[in-house]
This record gives C-alpha cells, structure tokens and sequence, in this order.
DNA sequence: AAGATGTTTAACAATATTGTTAATGCAAAG
DNA sequence: CTTTGCATTAACAATATTGTTAAACATCTT
C-alpha cells in the first residue's frame, strides 16, 4: 500500500474522530464508532493513535488553534476607522463560527470538564488580548474624544460580540423549533442574524 | 427507618444525580459516582430508579420545565411602559440564569445529542411563544407609531436577549481567564454585566 | 409475636468499551 | 529473492459500568 492510501487512513480517522468529538463530546464518543465511520478496525485506529486520549488530544490541538484565530478575527482591520473596523470584525467573526459551527461547544464543553488543560493555552492567549484590549481601548478614547463613539469598554463590547455571534450557533438547534418560520431557511437567517448582531454593536456605541 | 430518612436517600440521590448530570452531561455521569456523593450503594440508586436512564429522565423533566420558567420571564409585566418592561424582563432572565447556571449548557447539550425529546416540548413551549410574540410585536409597533421606540422584529430582539444573558454563564469559564480583573469579583461582574446587557437591548430599541 | 411489606446490602452477572498481541500481509531496499 | 519494516487483521484481554438477585434487615400491622 503506498504511502497516498495510509495517509489516507490516518486522515479519514482524524476526519471522522473530529466528527464524533466535535458532536458527541469525549465521553459520548466511541472508538469503535470512528473507526467504523473512518472505514478501518479499530485495531487500526490504535495502532495509529495509541488511546482514545491521544486521538482526543489531536482534535482538541486543531480546534484551539482554530478558536484562538477566532478570537483575533475580532481585531479587525486597523488601518479602518472605528466604526468600519468593528463592523469588519463582527462580519468576520460571524462567518468564522459560521464555517465551524460546532466550534463554540465543543470549545466550552472541553473547558468545563477539563480546565487543566485550557490553563496553558489561556496564559498565551490572554497576555496577546491584553495589548489588543489596550490599543483598541485607546481607539476608541480617541474616538470618544472626537465625539465619533460613546465612550465603551472595549473588553464588555468584545464579550457581547462573542455572545451575539455565538450563541447564534450554539443554541441553534433549540431555536430552530422555538421561532418557526423565521429560521425555515438558515441561511436566510444567519444572514438577517448577522446584520442584526452589527446593528446592535453598532448602536452601542452610537454617540446619541 | 422512618418515612423521612427514605425520602432523604431518595432525595440525596436525585441532588447528587443533578449536579452530577448537570456537571458532566449522561455520557459523562457515572451511576456509581452518583450513589457515592448520595451516600448509599449503587444498588440503591437501581432500586429507587431502576435505570440511569430513568434516573436521568427525572433531572431532565425538571431541568426542561425550569427552562421554560426562564423563557417566560422575558415576557415581563404587560403594564409597564414598552422600556421599563423589556428592562425588567433582561433583569428578571439574567437573574434567573444568574441562579441556574448550569442549566443552559445542559439543555443545549441534550437537545443537541438528543433532539427527539426536545420535540414534545417545544410544540407545546413554541405555541404559546408565538401567543406572545405577536402581543409583543403589537405593543412594540404601537410605541414605534408614538416615535418611543425603533420598530423591531420582537423575534431577534428576543433571541439578542437571549445570547447577551445566557453566554454570559455558558461561557463564564472560558473567559475568565481571558478577562483577567473585570472577572476576578463574580458578582461585580456578573451585575456590570447585567447592566450593560440592558444598555445594549435598550440602545436596540432606542429612537434615533 | 408473626406476617407482610418495603428497604438495604453484598455478591454476582452482563455487557460495552478500550486496549493488546501475535500472526499475517505487503511493499520497497539490498 | 530475501530481508526489513511498517501496515493490517482477528482474536483475545482487561476493565469499567450498568444492572440483577437473593438474602438479611427493619418497620408496621394485626
């Protein structure tokens, strides 16, 4: 077998123990039911992976990596003036989480049951959003100044944000029966989500 | 052993079946962990609920009509003036969600790995949530004819109220350590921000 | 006190799930 | 062609977890 199909194995159970994880937590998830998913024995996803653990540990690296470029989405564009800059950022923030549904959840999730492992990764993260905070905050100073925006902490509007953009995705399934119609065509939705989540920032900071 | 202390070890079960459920979800919870944070033999915990199924069942039948609760106090009191009702309403979800914590997380975890159930339900929540909306819709587009307020869809309104009160507690423990001082004090954070959802949807509905 | 009824315990059973191993296959390198 | 090394399989092992049962125990009724 050449080397094409055993990357190939070893991608497709990657492929489905990202699947499994991603939608049933570690707990829930079974090797059996990846491998099967992946097309292999599940000898064959321990001989690649050794334990449940490790495999878990794959899908978990790949995902913070993604969530933490998630997180800098928000940044925006600083050459933008404020108010284009934020909207910027929402709009790309929102497409992201668009793109990873699961993300958010699965995110969360690994953090309740397992903090110790999210200890590392926070220090890194959390002292690179700090200096972010600081410019932006100064931004937006600036701008207050100008009477441009109200004045606003900036870590405040950066959890609304997270809270407008995600929650979206991560309550959708328990949306979808509650608001009927209004969700029938999701992508009809996210989009009418969206404009509403930058709206409501948007306004925010509004100087009345 | 007198009627009291039986229902006691019953009791004890459910609590500790509750905050073990809530914590770690059906997949993570263990039956045996239960029986030994409620101090009796697993056998016990067989003999009053016969299954973890079973026993599951009756922390999500109470967990679900809690959820229900909550959905509810967002309709706030049809007396008030439009904003001091939507004010009261924010108030009222969040310090509801500010008691149940851990609610959220697991009603979307189960709807999620298991959407059947969550049917019965929202057939029944979903119906009388429309009841209100459209009272709601109405009183909004009143005070918007007497210029008190912007004309909104009630719905993202609703579902904005939603994301900005329950994110809050979802992902409490992902941002704080992100968050750094502003969550070093819950409770000061937790009031700052109840207030500044309530400027946020407050800013929503403002005329401009 | 005897019996009936429900409670409790300890030991056991059944099963699902993860993980291992030894044998086999297979492809490339010498 | 044989050796070497990795890939693969099937069968097995180990363990954790849920669930059962029969016997002991307690409590209440008559």
């Amino acid at each position: 077998m050449d080397n094409k199909e055993k990357q190939n194995k070893e991608q497709q159970i990657l492929a489905a123990a990202e699947q499994e994880f991603l939608t049933k937590g570690f707990d829930g998830a079974r090797t059996t039911t990846i491998a099967k998913a992946a097309g292999v024995t599940h000898a064959m996803l321990h001989y690649y992976f050794r334990t449940k653990e490790q495999l878990f540990e794959r899908i978990v690296d790949e995902k913070f990596k993604k969530m933490s470029q998630s997180m800098f989405a928000i940044i925006g564009d600083p050459k933008l003036p404020i108010v284009e800059r934020i909207k910027g950022s929402i709009t790309a923030h929102f497409d992201f989480i668009a793109d990873n549904p699961l993300l958010p959840r699965f995110i969360i999730n690994e953090i309740v049951s397992r903090p110790e492992r999210y200890e590392v990764l926070h220090k890194r993260v959390g002292l690179i959003l700090e200096t972010i905070y600081h410019d932006l905050q100064l931004e937006i100073d600036l701008a207050a100044e100008r009477d441009e925006v109200e004045r606003v902490d900036i870590k405040m509007l950066f959890i609304s944000i997270l809270s407008l953009n995600i929650f979206t995705f991560i309550a959708y399934p328990f949306m979808e029966p509650l608001i009927g119609e209004l969700t029938a065509d999701r992508e009809k939705f996210l989009a009418a989500r969206k404009a509403e989540n930058i709206e409501t920032i948007l306004r925010r900071i509004k100087k009345l």
